[in-house]
DNA sequence: ATAAAAAAATACTGATTAGTAGGTTACAAA
DNA sequence: TTTGTAACCTACTAATCAGTATTTTTTTAT
């Protein structure tokens, strides 16, 4: 029970990788259990298919992720355009795992699969859903506590900061890393005028 | 001479739709000479081979819609921060092309390309770099006509809404179409902080 | 220790992929 | 009208793809 978890789990952190840096559609069944040391059989034993181990790496690599990294710190009792922007900080120069040139996992997924998966779409959207939540709490409970101004609509600026994170991991894979703390900059000023 | 002319470019604009659609990786040749009613001879006789001909989109469809859709409208002597509102009022939510459901056809290619095709990046980088650099001048020719605030930071701001503006296409993508008008509302927030 | 079941290995299939080889038609200039 | 070439067509290939059938090994329960 335990060696089979295990194995399932390679598959799976493997995967993720390789599918961040090159794709879903772009990484072959052939390529995962080449680098994974893994037989076919093995794999199709794990998955019924490539879909679902797609659907796994969602469920089980990206969402503890976002919980732990991406949610936990919009948790706290602090200014929350503060927490809002040292998250945004941390995760565009400071996190080592995610990489300019690969962009953001989440943001890649939906690129590609929402078109033409409705499974994927459904999961990411909760994946994306949870973040906004969080963040338009938080802005909530800074209203609340004067951190944030009166006139300030938590829902729409969470949508805009949001779209400026995933449009930049975008962007910043086109060559030039400058645009990171350039959009920081920026995204510091349109903060502070939240009040 | 024009026939052939007129083969080539079916191809490219029935190709564009497809990937638009689908992505590039997805959308096989097979699938673009089956709806254009073109051969695979004919196909291989205008492009040496399918990068060649995605790169023949860039340059030949997504360039030219670029300059007449997104750079034209930036060049007027009005107020920018109009000009830039309106402008992505229009694309979000006026024109009939650009659909929700598939985003962003030149922010997608980067998001499908440019880890693994430099030829790619340095065509969509031309394409997004143009696209800034008329923003960026508009912002400062408001500079100096009383427009836009002096300590505004032309380059700055254009990259952070042109971030929003991709970001919100991708995230427009999971569903919710009301996305859009509430990233429109806070899009005008900014704006109007920018004086 | 042994039977049963779980996990993994091997070797394959049929479909699809990008691309090619070689021939045919259409059209221009001479 | 002939001839050369641009444009196009048909039929194929080799590689790769996701997925399967079958067998073997490993683990677990008794």
């Amino acid at each position: 029970m335990k060696k089979a978890a295990a194995t399932r789990l390679t598959i799976l952190q493997k995967a993720f990788e390789l599918i961040y840096a090159q794709g879903y559609q772009a990484t072959s069944i052939d390529e995962i259990i080449a680098t994974t040391q893994v037989t076919k059989g093995a794999f199709f034993y794990h998955f019924k298919n490539k879909d679902e181990m797609g659907l796994a790496i969602i469920e089980e690599i990206l969402k503890p992720t976002l919980t732990g990294s991406f949610i936990q710190p919009l948790t706290s009792n602090e200014n929350p355009l503060k927490a809002i922007y040292d998250l945004m900080y941390y995760l565009l120069i400071k996190d080592k795992f995610l990489k300019p040139e690969y962009g953001c996992p989440a943001a890649n997924f939906t690129h590609e699969m929402t078109s033409w998966n409705t499974h994927f779409s459904k999961a990411l959207n909760e994946l994306t859903g949870q973040w906004m939540q969080v963040m338009t709490q938080a802005l909530e409970r800074g209203k609340k506590q004067g951190w944030v101004g009166k006139e300030v609509n938590p829902r729409q600026a969470t949508l805009f900061i949001m779209s400026g994170y995933w449009g930049i991991r975008n962007l910043g894979k086109l060559g030039n890393k400058t645009y990171y703390t350039a959009y920081l900059k920026e995204l510091k000023r349109y903060l502070d005028q939240l009040r």
